[in-house]
DNA sequence: CACCTTCCTTGACCTGGATCAAACGCCGTG
DNA sequence: CACGGCGTTTGATCCAGGTCAAGGAAGGTG
């Protein structure tokens, strides 16, 4: 799925916690001021498209309008809200979710470091998911216009926006797989297993990671309520598949947690 | 969702039958030699943008390379396959749909008349699900490259691939809502609404349709077994909601429906 | 420090939909 | 026309996960 990228050497416990990635002060003071740069960025290979000229990445140093953060449980963007940005994850973890007209909601995905969010923003020039911040976060804003703009002369450039949106749709698929064919236990262990992956290629853990959302929100992202999420996870505990305090998760056994995903291959 | 075009006057009742748009004597004969031209497709406000300059009309018509029948259950794509093209349905319907490595699977969508299917090929080069025709179709070939090439140029055209992959996005938002918070009858209830609503699109009735597809892929589609759905049409036709002959539906009270799938709003 | 709120866990019970099984209707074929 | 196969319907039963309820732990606040 993600390229296995590794660009932090650490393998912090604390994964994502905030202090980890803290702001400089120069951020802190004048956000506009400091010039934005992907080409020195550390999550570039996350982000942008990989060899590119000089040339190309001096240009594309000017898709990042600016950044912006977004404290804890504060919406990025909300359904309704006009169209005009995609952004680039530079810290912190969103949830995007949407809603019937009746209140129930649903929550559509996760997202990290380096992961692009507001795409489905772009078919009506309004977004119709709201992203929420699970932890304070700072984004790149990078103006649409703009990207179409310079992607019709950076080939690479327009490949790799194709390739994210493309990238999105087959992860979705991903979700109504499980949505639609797995049983409790399969769905949360498919769950820590993505997640541990995507940290693991962001430079943390293989086995423990600290999980930024409610265990409500997990439900509502794998279609189960929130004791079934509780009661799931106290049964990985009783077999020993992994270690459960609070929002801290250790795997233990890494294949049991495939073996339940995906039973006949793993025998 | 889909912008409400009428392309077609009239209402056929038997919608979907192959002969309703049965291809002419000289396209069975030449597929290849026929000038395939967008500019006069009666399907092209579904699949192109609007407001194109007839020179940038004609120099869409060469995003189409050729036109390729595909028989009753068989596949257009295939896991795995390599990826050089989208493919825009000209007639029939499709299936998408994703398995696990053990066998199960898992129906994505389905897709008629205007719509493009292969987006999720970009990303890796190669397709990680399956299109099979529900019904003899035909669909017209767009080499990847060659769409990247021409959107490089004609502006709109940009903007639309953009737009269509988005789409697919939110479509695939409303799924992971309806498969992780409606039940069986808001699910089938939220289908026949959306089916008709796109067949209206098209031209046919508000009130008949003919599925394609059997109850068990409905039922994957929608996560939930072809015992529930079939139980679930009988119980549509006990409320006097709609009349089931088979594949043949008529819906007798579309509010009805909408009240299934949002109880608050339709009081 | 005490208090409150939010989130999480666990228990007891219930139910929607899965599963198993049987029979029926439609349709293509020899 | 009879046959066979596939798709569908319907019934009977079961169980995974939902629902309701009661505490408990962590963390923030005055």
């Amino acid at each position: 799925m993600l390229d296995a990228i590794k660009y932090r050497g650490d393998n912090a416990s604390h994964a994502l916690a905030p202090e980890a990635q803290a702001p400089t002060q120069a951020q802190r003071m004048s956000p506009q001021s400091l010039k934005v740069a992907c080409s020195n960025c550390n999550l570039r290979e996350l982000c942008m498209p990989l060899g590119l000229s000089t040339d190309e990445l001096n240009r594309i140093d000017d898709l990042v309008a600016l950044r912006r953060k977004v404290k804890r449980g504060v919406a990025l963007f909300r359904n309704g809200d006009t169209f005009t940005s995609l952004f680039a994850i530079r810290t912190g973890v969103f949830k995007t979710c949407v809603a019937t007209e009746d209140g129930r909601d649903q929550v559509t995905g996760f997202q990290m470091a380096g992961e692009i969010i507001g795409l489905d923003g772009i078919v009506n020039d309004h977004h119709t998911c709201d992203a929420v911040a699970l932890e304070d976060a700072e984004v790149c804003v990078m103006p649409f216009n703009r990207i179409e703009e310079l992607s019709r002369e950076v080939n690479a450039l327009q490949h790799h926006v194709h390739k994210i949106m493309s990238r999105e749709i087959v992860r979705e698929h991903g979700v109504m797989l499980l949505l639609g064919s797995m049983r409790a236990e399969e769905r949360l262990a498919a769950f820590l297993l993505n997640l541990v992956q995507r940290l693991h290629a962001r430079g943390f853990s293989q086995s423990e990671l600290t999980l930024r959302m409610t265990r409500e929100e997990i439900g509502s992202y794998l279609g189960m309520k929130l004791e079934t999420v509780s009661r799931t996870f106290s049964k990985f505990v009783e077999d020993g598949t992994v270690e459960v305090k609070q929002r801290h998760i250790r795997i233990l056994d890494t294949d049991a947690l495939k073996r339940i995903v995906n039973p006949q291959v793993c025998l």
